[in-house]
DNA sequence: TTGGCAGTTGCCAATTTCAATCAGCACAGT
DNA sequence: ACTGTGCTGATTGAAATTGGCAACTGCCAA
């Protein structure tokens, strides 16, 4: 029941894009530092985000990444699914649907990760980027967690 | 957001000998053919399930396996737990709530990954073996999908 | 009675496949 | 010239699979 660090980076660092929001850019250096995350499995990572047009990058001296959209527009659930496919544990929603309606002897087992995938679903289809850094806020106190990138 | 192979084959074996609980035995050969799992992989499976009480075992010819305990006394929580670690798509619970007190930069994150975890727990914990078993035979109509097991 | 066969679990190791990581270089923008 | 992106391939490590052989048990035939 696990998720993939290329999911878990790729939400951390959309996530600290999200706090520079129409402020500046992010070089990849300075997020993978910050963050903790390797630094060239984070240029493969980024070279996927852009492709899904969840950010755009500008080359060059004082270059780095940005959002594409608003924070407020982005949901973790849509990130998830497109780094790391389906949210459902059990392959896709319309494979388990087929299984259960096929000869497979156990849909009973199919139809709970299909309850459980809602639930997944339920929760990170809500969730925002903007929420999630507000949240940030609130929980560590006064000081924004993202400060150290207002140099 | 995937379960391991493993996880699945692991509850499909035990629904399976939930079938068949107090009336036989189940041979792996059987079991493997019928669900399609790979034997040998299966083989590895059952002695982990054996070493964590959910089996128990005979040798020799018309051996097999059988639950260790009776279906209403498994959840799907616990098998998913013994054969991959935690429900949480993050590490422990604990691991997780000590990030949201330290000094990560995105507690936030966290935080909604705690929701997620516990949607996940109130699911799987409260399904028993019993239970999946006998909703299949609902969705799959008059035939119990295990019949194949009565031979 | 006993020895062997058939069918089973139990264990160890090799292999394959894929996620995660690291390294190097060409290309682009300023 | 400098900084950072874009791309390809190499390496590591874990999940998934396959293979071989020993040990056990029940049955049957000599």
């Amino acid at each position: 029941m696990k998720i993939t660090k290329k999911g878990e980076y790729a939400l951390k660092t959309l996530l600290a894009l999200a706090s520079v929001y129409d402020e500046r850019t992010l070089a990849l250096r300075e997020i993978a530092k910050e963050e903790k995350i390797p630094y060239k499995f984070l240029e493969q990572i980024m070279i996927l985000l852009k492709k899904t047009r969840f950010v755009k990058s500008t080359q060059g001296k004082f270059g780095g990444y940005a959002l594409a959209r608003a924070p407020k527009e982005i949901t973790l659930g849509e990130i998830i699914r497109a780094v790391e496919g389906p949210l459902s544990p059990l392959g896709t929603v319309a494979e388990i649907k087929r299984k259960i309606q096929s000869e497979e002897k156990c849909p009973g087992l199919y139809q709970t990760f299909l309850e459980v995938r809602d639930a997944i679903a339920e929760i990170l289809d809500q969730k925002t980027l903007a929420e999630i850094c507000e949240k940030s806020c609130e929980l560590s106190g006064a000081k924004s967690p993202y400060q150290m990138y207002y140099i």
